[in-house]
DNA sequence: CGACTGAGTCGGTGG
DNA sequence: GACTCAGTCG
């Protein structure tokens, strides 16, 4: 082992060095703050300190992977496996995989998204009989969100009069019963949102004290990273695991608090010197990072905040460019203008794509800056938007799976009842759910017990198939690995068939993307397996649950599988057949990807420009740094302008997105945007007001960058040649354009076949022909498209779908069951 | 039942 | 401009 302490400077050695009790570590940007944590990690475990009894916490999947490659790389042996390091949201879920029993909930419990969420609240509010345009589900959630990172439960909410006061100024007085019936269907559904993983978790160790104790004892040394984004219940959680050794070290810096809006509070660091008698604070200012011109101007820009932790950045890199100020006519030029940007310092300074990366305040700003890229051939990922796992394909594919590991999961079977179409519609939806309400179970038990409900016999028939096969799915759980049942479900329920034969481009891109979604388990999988084969003591310590000793695994194996089929076979001989390793069954997968977002799943070491909002660009850093959108209204949002407290807050985004540049910083705005599809007017944001003259090139900020093509602008010219900017998720990543694309808008779509049916006047006789047995070759009238051939029949026997050669309009397909026709001969 | 269409809506950041 | 929703039609 390397002697690591020697790489540190002397504020970062002293808080390796500081191994027991509590420790702040308020780190500026760029001030080496993730080497400082890997490194203590590393020097705890040199210390003796076991590798299991480790735990650092993180907001994303990146940072945790990112640390645990370091520590990995630090320490020679592989001991680096053993530690607990994740994100709030993974580690607390993997927990709750052992105590969710403690609070009512299943072992396999299923995490909600904000989709999944959003459509719960739906229905609640409906049932409720609310107005959903007052009651808008997307407001609702944030309203209990925030209270639920308050820690403050429904019921709690119902009875805090201050709340009631301002849902009642709100308009939306009954804000108290929509959380109740959303957290009552939750746990009817089996089913915990993100803020449920933290909420539940802090309240199985506040009313369970042998539940306390026991992670108390687990983790001996807590480590968080990115505390200033820190949430009550996350401080909470902290305080009560962190309570029995006092080995607690945060890590964080005030002037990067961005996330407000979803609860995190600076608070918490002041809170932090309280709660311990004599807190260690280290402050760590040298920054590695930036340019001094690019510091100079942060720290400029962070002073005109009230109340900062007093601290100044200083580097001993180079004086570097001055900050390049734009100013452009629209957003096309905006985009534009960074377009040959890049290109000129590709070709001038020798950069390559990734060097480059655009940062902006919302997501919609992407869309120019991918024209302009794209027009220029420069290669592009953005990250951010809709995750893998979100896409509609890949839901419904997953909504199978989720429901077989917990058929109490209602956004699930909604999903896949009807789909593929198995006739079970609209109708019958309705009703199940009805049932289901009036009699206070859930609609799998509906589905279960049909015949005593009186669905028609047609229904019942569709009813009982599903039922049948989800029983049958769920009876591979217990021997078979998630890829297993995974591909078996979609070689039974068609759904991989059905994606195949779809020839459309979407229709292609979305067989790909189930593809890539087998794969991923099948990878999840196989690194599972892998990673147990290097253990010799044949205990499942993965990711560190090895406390929970070796009982308590095979229970929970056996309680997830066991869940369907005690009713569908009867209990199982246990003994008949070893419980899978909870770590390669299917339902601690879906809790997994639930948990991941957009930027896992992308390549950030492509050679390809980055694109995201300024929040996904924290903790992260970029040779050459485009800051776009630079405008009142739009940075500072509209909506962060009224208090103080809002304004400081987007004052440390823009902090924060000038000290992620190393080398080069542009910094731009435009005159006029397109914003809901019309053109509005900017003045520029008042944070350019703050960016010192003297750091400053304004060189392309007098109007010098207009409108200088003389033909119309990029977008112009791209208009009407298919795709709007080629926005859609499915080649957000996008790689050298094929040139197939010409300068002008030479190509035109092919037209769709003429829409208005040729007039034809029915027969005077025209009466419509039972048409149960009709069968290709034979000939028909229709009502409105005259007279034609039955060329094939299709779909389900009660949905009957025909293809007619009609000899005025074509080849049609009609659907039976609506059209009316009278068989000729 | 479901594909299509026209109208209406739009508050942004994320695990 | 993009997305959702209610209404229409085959």
């Amino acid at each position: 082992m390397f002697n690591y302490l020697n790489e540190l400077n002397p504020q970062q050695r002293e808080a390796v060095l500081h191994l027991d009790g509590p420790l702040m570590i308020i780190a500026g940007a760029g001030s080496g703050k993730t080497k400082v944590l890997t490194t203590r990690i590393a020097h705890l475990m040199a210390n003796g300190v076991d590798s299991f009894k480790i735990l650092a916490l993180t907001f994303t999947n990146k940072a945790a992977k990112e640390m645990k490659e370091r520590v990995e790389k630090i320490l020679i042996n592989r001991e680096a496996r053993n530690l607990y390091i994740g994100t709030f949201h993974s580690v607390f879920a993997r927990i709750l995989r052992a105590e969710a029993p403690r609070v009512g909930y299943p072992t396999a419990f299923t995490i909600y998204d904000t989709d999944d969420a959003k459509s719960v609240l739906k229905t609640v509010i409906n049932e409720l009989h609310l107005d959903d345009k007052i009651y808008k589900p997307a407001t609702v959630y944030n309203r209990i969100s925030s209270a639920k990172n308050a820690l403050v439960t429904a019921e709690e909410y119902a009875k805090d009069f201050g709340l009631q006061q301002e849902d009642a100024r709100a308009n939306r007085p009954a804000i108290a019963q929509v959380y109740t019936a959303y957290a009552k269907r939750c746990f009817k559904n089996g089913a915990m949102d993100f803020d449920d993983l933290l909420l539940q978790f802090y309240l199985i160790l506040k009313n369970h004290p042998d539940a306390l104790h026991k992670y108390q004892h687990k983790f001996s040394h807590i480590m968080i990273d990115e505390y200033q984004d820190t949430n009550p219940a996350q401080y909470e959680i902290i305080k009560l695991l962190g309570a029995m050794h006092e080995n607690v070290c945060v890590v964080g810096d005030d002037a990067q608090s961005i996330y407000a809006f979803r609860g995190a509070t600076i608070e918490n660091i002041l809170l932090f010197r309280k709660d311990y008698d004599d807190v260690k604070i280290i402050k760590l200012e040298q920054n590695y990072r930036s340019t001094k011109q690019i510091l100079n101007v942060a720290n400029q820009v962070i002073g005109n905040n009230k109340g900062q932790i007093p601290k100044e950045l200083w580097t001993e890199n180079g004086e570097g460019d001055k900050i390049k100020l734009v100013r452009t006519m629209t957003d096309n030029d905006e985009g534009k203008f960074v377009a040959d940007a890049i290109q000129e310092q590709k070709l001038r300074n020798h950069f390559f794509n990734r060097d480059f990366a655009i940062l902006y305040r919302t997501n919609a700003q992407s869309r120019a800056m991918e024209e302009s890229l794209r027009r220029m051939n420069i290669p592009y990922t953005i990250f951010g938007g809709i995750s893998f796992y979100q896409r509609k394909e890949v839901k419904d594919y997953v909504a199978y799976l989720r429901i077989i590991v917990n058929p109490s999961d209602e956004e699930a079977l909604k999903r896949i009842i009807n789909f593929p179409v198995r006739g079970i519609g609209k109708t019958s939806l309705d009703r199940l759910i009805l049932v289901a309400n009036e009699q206070s179970i859930t609609m799998w038990e509906v589905l279960t017990r049909a015949a005593s409900f009186g669905f028609k016999a047609g229904t019942l028939e569709a009813i009982e198939n599903f039922v049948l096969m989800i029983k049958s799915f769920a009876s591979m759980l217990k021997n078979s690995n998630a890829y297993d049942v995974a591909f078996h479900v979609g070689k039974q329920t068609g759904l991989v068939r059905e994606l195949f034969n779809d020839k459309s481009t979407e229709g292609v891109q979305r067989y790909e993307n189930v593809q890539e979604l087998l794969n991923s388990i099948k990878e999840w999988v196989d690194d599972k397996q892998n990673r147990a084969q290097i253990d010799e003591d044949g205990v499942m310590l993965d990711e560190g649950m090895r406390d929970e000793g070796e009982g308590m695994r095979e229970e929970n194996a056996a309680l997830f599988s066991a869940n369907l089929e005690v009713e569908a076979n009867g209990p199982e001989d246990p003994n008949t057949k070893k419980p899978l390793r909870e770590d390669v069954l299917l339902s601690a997968y879906l809790q997994q990807i639930t948990l991941l977002t957009d930027a896992d799943n992308k390549d950030e070491h492509a050679d390809t420009v980055k694109m995201m909002t300024i929040h996904a660009a924290k903790g992260l850093e970029f040779s050459c740094v485009f800051a776009v959108g630079l405008e009142e209204m739009l940075f500072p949002s509209a909506m962060s302008i009224n208090t103080r407290e809002e304004l400081e807050e987007e004052r440390r985004l823009f902090y924060v997105v000038i000290t992620r540049a190393k080398h080069k910083l542009w910094i731009s705005y435009a005159n006029t945007r397109y914003k809901f599809g019309q053109v509005v007017q900017n003045e520029p944001s008042r944070f350019i007001n703050e960016l010192p003259e003297d750091h400053l090139d304004r060189s392309y900020a007098g109007g010098g960058f207009r409108n200088q093509s003389s033909g119309p602008s990029a977008s112009e010219r791209m208009k009407g040649w298919g795709g709007s900017g080629g926005a859609t998720p499915q080649n957000r990543t996008y790689f050298n354009e094929p040139k197939k694309q010409p300068e002008k808008p030479t190509y035109l779509p092919i037209q769709p076949p003429v829409s208005k049916p040729i007039a034809h006047q029915p027969s005077a006789d025209f009466s419509p022909s039972d048409t149960t047995d009709l069968k290709a070759g034979q000939q028909v009238e229709h009502q409105k498209f005259g007279f034609g051939e039955v060329l094939k029949m299709e779909g389900a026997a009660h949905n009957p779908i025909a293809t007619i050669q009609f000899k005025l309009n074509g080849e049609k397909k009609i659907m039976l069951n609506y059209a009316k026709l009278r068989i000729v001969e």
